[in-house]
DNA sequence: GTGAAAGCGCTAACAA
DNA sequence: TTGTTAGCGCTTTCAC
């Protein structure tokens, strides 16, 4: 920098200025600067930056696993979002287990300037955790609720009643639930617990009666857990003609185990699946799905983080919640070979300055 | 940091070499310093520590997109072997377009120590654009060979052969190839025209005929290309019993092509990809495909990074190239229901120090 | 509109 | 084994 100021003829606080964008330099000194930059191939140090300024221009994203396709396309999206406001994103896979989780949520990814976490093994229950970080922070995803921090999360509660009253719409009477959570406790409200709220309320609309049967617990939602649940739910007997899988993923798996079965979708039995994962389009029949927002979801929670970073520690501001406008996706699966992507129904998004009722 | 060392009234030098993990701190006063270290909550500030140091612990990785189910799971594996070096990965996403790529290798990414990059719309003619890079380069993927960076890559003649070979196996005689590039030029080589290439060869070896209505040129590689070309090759009336798809995206759409088809498979038609993407594990059938390696490749790539690094800029070491295992992974698409997962064939990994021979 | 000087938090070199 | 000092490259006062 010293460099480029001499052979500018400047000092280093103009040609900071110049890197900088600052406004009052004369356009003259300006492009003088900028020569001497672009011939002495300059290119600010940002370790030093981030060291005087307190801000390194980057920020952390922490997801469960990159190989589950959810993540990998939200960690997409995020970085495109990212990018468009200057910002790196470093990410960490921390799912894998609950000690890696605490870590990151103590610390924070290094040298970062706040952190987009969507939490795996961490849950509610763990809400008090949050009370410690003192750094930017936007929680994902639908593990933790109610907590001081800012949230962006999607619709579940009225997306999953969305998805059933979808197949409601085709005749579908008798409708599995895959994914519910064996392990059900009060102050753990789980993605998958949500949407099963939706799919009861759903049915209770309708004025279906509630069968147990049909509400099938699988966890993880891996697709060997959403084959192995349609085949146990097959073996079973029971009865049913059409199967909302609360994750795309699951709904993969549950394609398999439908097809070796011999039953054809969606004559036999229709399927939607929960996420608008790309792995869905090109399946056969290809996948109905919610598609959840995930472009708002990093859009948003991208903004939300800059803002608190803005804002600074300590700052007043009531943490927000936002869920993004969801929609569903009508592929074969539901309605069989004529419609392709075709967006049934649109929700609004919703936005909150207190997460009170956070947990819909 | 000073407060920690008048509170374990020791200097800061002292501090720093405890945290750095120093040999010579005596017991006594390292435990105080960490105790003081506990009790203001100190954590060291990595921007400092990269400006004084001149290392970030932060390396880039540029992919394509990670919405391609094989560059996040290649993510996921770098993530997770950088984490064993105790660095930290910012991902970026540069294959949307070209200038996009020319600027990530111009710069690298933002605030790192050095960069892995799977180019995607640069090629082997591009190979100049390498002789300006000043910081530490370790290219992953197919698409330029010689250049004067260390390469981290795949068999992926030997590999193609192998899958066919394995064709072969079945019986099959009639294999056609998915994926071609339409734009073949000399000094162009892709992934694509590498794996025909070993298609080829098993052909020749095998003594059968060369039938180019078999060769279907297909790009990208996304499942909706692999799904049209399928349809494109049955509409053509050529006879085929097998198709070798040049990576898993175009065999899964190529599964469902097949399927709407009413060809069985195995049965029918024998499938085989390439690239052991998770989702190929639980499609009906379950798709047949080549392990490239990837563990291996990330892992080979992150230590090959962290020399360069540590050797420093010009270092007169030649550039490395390194070829991983690979292996072919027999499933349901090739051999019915019998199989599961049946590893077949295992090559060796290879190593060179001069990427004279590269194009294998 | 531009310059001079201080200092962000850390580590390397050297001194004790 | 521990302390002192300088300075990494930048931005931020504050003065001009």
């Amino acid at each position: 920098m010293r460099d480029v100021a001499v052979l500018a003829r400047v000092s280093v606080k103009t040609v900071s200025n110049v890197v900088n964008n600052h406004p009052h330099v004369h356009p003259v000194t300006r492009s003088r600067v900028e020569q001497a930059i672009a011939e002495l191939g300059y290119r600010p140090n940002l370790s030093a930056r981030g060291l005087r300024s307190g801000r390194t221009g980057v920020i952390g994203l922490a997801v469960p696993e990159l190989r589950q396709n959810y993540f990998a396309e939200l960690a997409d999206a995020v970085i495109l979002a990212a990018e468009r406001q200057n910002l790196s994103v470093i990410v960490g896979q921390a799912g894998r287990d609950r000690q890696h989780e605490i870590n990151v949520l103590a610390n924070g990814l290094r040298q970062t300037d706040g952190l987009l976490f969507s939490p795996e093994r961490l849950g509610t229950e763990d809400v008090e955790l949050l009370d410690v970080v003192d750094y930017p922070l936007v929680l994902l995803g639908e593990r933790i609720f109610g907590g001081p921090a800012d949230h962006v999360t999607m619709h579940n509660v009225s997306a999953s009643r969305a998805a059933v009253e979808h197949l409601l719409a085709q005749g579908r009477r008798r409708i599995a639930v895959l994914g519910a959570h064996p392990d059900r406790r009060e102050n753990q409200l789980r993605a998958s617990d949500l949407r099963v709220r939706g799919y009861r309320e759903a049915l209770e609309i309708a004025g279906l009666p509630h069968d147990p049967d049909l509400e099938r617990m699988v966890a993880p939602w891996h697709q060997e857990d959403g084959a192995r649940a349609m085949d146990e739910l097959i073996d079973s007997g029971v009865e049913f003609d059409a199967v909302f899988a609360l994750n795309d993923t699951l709904a993969l798996g549950a394609l398999r185990s439908l097809g070796k079965s011999g039953r054809r979708i969606p004559d036999d039995v229709a399927l939607i699946g929960f996420d608008n994962i790309t792995d869905g389009r090109f399946t056969l029949p290809s996948l109905s799905t919610v598609d959840p927002g995930r472009d708002e979801i990093a859009e948003r929670a991208i903004g939300m983080l800059i803002e608190r970073i803005e804002w600074g520690p300590r700052s007043p501001r009531p943490p927000r919640l936002h869920k993004a406008r969801f929609h569903i996706v009508e592929r074969e699966s539901t309605v069989g070979g004529a419609a392709t992507d075709r967006t049934v129904r649109n929700e609004v998004a919703e936005s909150v300055d207190f997460s009170t009722d956070s947990a819909t």
